[in-house]
RNA sequence: GGGGGAAUAGCUCAGCUGGUAGAGCAGCGGACUCUUAAUCCGUUUGUCCGGGGUUCGAUCCCCCGUUCCCCUACCA
């Protein structure tokens, strides 16, 4: 689209960047710049682990040979004697360099490395005078050159926009961002072997659907050539693992990437990862059991801990989580409402106006409750809640309750006032659900952008029959903003979406 | 989309309601064989985010724009 022409692409340059490219042209003049003959033998967090606790007498009787690499992020100088700190993946190391050891002209080389440059180095171990472990380095390679200033060694980076743009700056330089990050695995990984083990299949659903369904979203929207038909990225998996539920598969599971073209804030990024799953033969009470040992065990995993602080305020993943209908949380959280005013729809729309929400001429009482909720209660559900009893009309794919009229068996999971999961019975009647994307898309022909289409083939699949399920969403990016006091969403997300530089 | 804040050296930051910019780190040169953000001596570096305006004179005041941050809206 806007493709630069390669040779217009200017870098930008400055004199630390000039000095430390002559200083590369000096290197590759004597041979190959950038080596992959080095082989290491420890990581320096190992190191650390199994000799850091020995006395130096005892270092000095083993004479522990290691070869260990990784970016220098210090240095300090001395005539014929100096240290640098040496970053690999598990953490730091100290080298004792000395001119004598590794002779007068990689000494001089070594002088001349700049931060930031990846070395590699062999030697025994041993204990400084202070007490800190370190390589008495006999063999000192540099392995690459990095060419770019590192920032500032002591305070490193603080802008945040170099932060996201630049995430591979942020990581070598803040020990906090890779614990994030590491963190952010480990629950994902927790998560996937909670699901396994509780007989989940875990399975890939298409990115590209010709249909955006599952959700009330926007949609970004993309153009086969081949086939020449316009597609949407997906908003929801929903429709699809419910298809596998149809055809046998009863627990399936994905954790994947949705996309909603809507706008951004510190909870919302364009692209953002849902673990949804689907579980035959179960209901939305068996969902927030589930849903609740699965959060619980994903803390514990990520922080050691069911009990999380976020924001210097404490949340208790391990006490059993509230549920609350609407109009609960709403007499609980604002109770300055009766529950007849509650059921008066009127009252309702005149209270709504006071907050600056306009509802849509077509909405009955239980979406204007669900309004007053949003305004009154949602933001104060800190501690896990579990909010029930969504009403039809804003459910459109859940499943309805048998004995209250107008009603799903539906939940929402909100934590630190924020959404973390929506879960409900599925919806298995074909001709209630074809009823209901019908009614879907009159809303959307009226203009409401985020109703959904009628998808003709997800009607067909439930024809041949779906058996009764449980199916749930949790927000996998929230979750591990909660877990790891994450204040935005970028925060945990590697790469957010920015604008071009 | 609406509102508020920020942008100064490669990095972290100063900069007096207006007089053409500083420190530390990094870099460069030198001293130094146990340092811990090493220290000491010397030294280079700026479209003060961009464009207008006011003014004798703008990093500073005003307007427009760009990007980021926060709040808000849609939403998960």
């Amino acid at each position: 689209m806007n493709e630069q022409p390669e040779s217009t692409i200017v870098q930008d340059e400055n004199h630390v960047i000039a000095e430390r490219r002559e200083k590369l042209k000096a290197i590759r003049e004597h041979g190959v710049a950038f080596p992959n003959d080095f082989k290491r033998t420890h990581l320096a967090g190992d190191l650390h682990v199994k000799y850091g606790e020995k006395a130096g007498e005892e270092l000095e009787s083993e004479q522990v040979r290691v070869a260990v690499a990784g970016r220098m992020m210090l240095k300090r100088v001395m005539g014929k004697a100096s240290f640098a700190t040496l970053q690999d993946v598990s953490g730091r190391i100290q080298l004792f360099v000395s001119k004598e050891a590794i002779g007068e002209d990689t000494y001089d080389a070594f002088k001349k490395w700049d931060m930031g440059d990846i070395l590699g180095s062999e030697g025994v171990l041993f204990k400084t005078k202070t007490g800190e472990l370190s390589v008495k380095v006999d063999k000192l390679r540099l392995l690459s050159k990095s060419l770019r200033p590192m920032p500032e060694k002591f305070h490193g980076l603080s802008d945040q926009e170099t932060k996201y743009r630049q995430r591979y700056v942020d990581l070598m330089m803040s020990e906090e961002t890779r614990n994030t990050f590491i963190a952010r695995s480990k629950v994902v990984a927790e998560i996937r072997s909670f699901m396994l083990q509780n007989a989940f299949l875990e399975v890939e659903t298409p990115m590209l659907h010709a249909i955006p369904g599952g959700a009330a979203a926007k949609p970004f929207m993309t153009h086969h050539n081949a086939l020449d038909m316009q597609m949407f990225l997906r908003i929801a998996p929903e429709l699809f693992l419910k298809r596998l539920v149809v055809g046998g598969f009863e627990r399936v599971f994905e954790i994947n990437r949705n996309f909603r073209n809507e706008g951004l804030s510190v909870r919302h990024n364009p692209e953002f990862t849902m673990m949804e799953f689907y579980a035959a033969y179960t209901d939305y009470q068996w969902l927030m059991d589930f849903t609740e040992q699965c959060i619980r065990t994903a803390a514990i995993a990520a922080q050691g801990t069911a009990t999380v602080t976020y924001q210097g305020r404490e949340v208790d993943l391990a006490k059993p989580f509230q549920r609350l209908t609407i109009c609960g949380a709403i007499q609980k959280y604002a109770p300055q409402y009766s529950p007849t005013q509650l059921e008066d729809a009127a009252f309702i729309k005149a209270e709504l106006k006071k907050f600056g929400v306009e509802p849509l001429e077509h909405s009955g009482l239980g979406a204007l409750q669900l309004a007053l909720f949003e305004e009154t209660a949602e933001s104060q559900l800190w501690e896990p809640t579990y909010i029930i009893d969504y009403p039809v009309e804003v459910s459109p794919l859940a499943r309805a309750s048998d004995t209250q009229p107008g009603i799903t068996e539906r939940f929402e999971l909100f934590i630190t006032g924020r959404e973390i999961a929506n879960g409900f019975s599925e919806l298995n009647d074909p001709e209630d659900q074809a009823e209901r994307f019908r009614k879907q898309v009159e809303a959307k022909d009226a203009g409401d952008q985020e109703a959904m289409h009628y998808d003709a083939d997800y009607i067909r699949a439930l024809e041949y029959g779906m058996p009764p399920a449980g199916g749930c969403g949790i927000g996998i990016d929230r979750l591990v903003m909660l877990l790891t006091d994450s204040p935005s969403i970028r925060d945990v997300i590697l790469f957010p979406q920015m604008r071009p530089e």
